[in-house]
DNA sequence: CATAGTTGTTGCAAAATGCAATAACTATTT
DNA sequence: AAATAGTTATTGCATTTTGCAACAACTATG
């Protein structure tokens, strides 16, 4: 990482995920059980390939998330989340239940009602869930 | 706003605030109480001037700010938040305690502390604050 | 009328982003 | 082994955003 603007916790995160691509990469790991390079390249907000290299090299620096050869097929990569990674869960749970209040074209899905009738227990559930797969 | 990305709430909430900038201009009115254009200008990031104008002009368009001539100094701007603004505490408050969390460069202030110890409890009283300053 | 305070604007360089084409590597098929 | 397909990038170039410094317009104050 470059050097940090100040010492404040909300500006050195800022430092880290600041930016319009890096937490739509992180929601598709945690949200929609992506895991590779091309999958987040299918995704419908349609990131660049160099910019998707380049968060993924940022995230993976920063240890958010860890990139392993497949098991199953070696000449592919898979992404996962640290606890670091699965730790940014209530950040992108607030972002989610914020866009959806205040956008009219932002319908709400299962797991957008689900929030916003419990948000604690989505958020409870869903970090005992990524507890089971972080690495 | 140009066209969203796609219809996904943390897409189109980042298409908003997904920046360096305009979470730390939110922080300085919501939690140190800086109203004025000179005051955000001031804070240890540096913020560039033409950048300053622009995001205030941005947040302002997406109603998340509200500017007003100071009834003391009609030379003067004060900028609030809106209720939709002041709906971004939670980001803001989960944002800074993963920040502190994760970095050791950045201790724990008298907030951060109480944060660590009942964040529920720190956004229940700071939005009833908040509240009470909602333009 | 001079000065300071406040909120911008402008010009230019640097960095980041967006887009399209292409490449390197592996696995699979013929 | 040659051809094909899948996956993960790299490269070049145009566009956009950011960063930086200087300056300008407006308003209060003495």
């Amino acid at each position: 990482m470059e050097k940090a603007r100040s010492d404040c916790p909300i500006s050195c995160s800022l430092d880290v995920f600041g930016d319009k691509w890096s937490l739509l990469i992180i929601r598709d790991i945690m949200l929609r059980g992506k895991v590779s390079y091309s999958e987040f390249l299918a995704s419908e907000e349609k990131i660049a390939s160099n910019i998707l290299v380049n968060r993924l090299t940022v995230l993976e620096a920063e240890k958010i998330l860890v990139k392993e050869v497949s098991p199953a097929n070696k000449s592919k990569f898979l992404y996962s989340l640290t606890q670091k990674g699965a730790d940014l869960l209530p950040i992108v749970i607030e972002i989610m239940d914020w866009g959806a209040k205040y956008n009219e074209n932002c319908p709400r899905r299962e797991l957008g009602k689900k929030i916003k009738k419990d948000k604690a227990g989505v958020v409870k559930e869903l970090s005992q869930e990524l507890r089971k797969r972080v690495k």
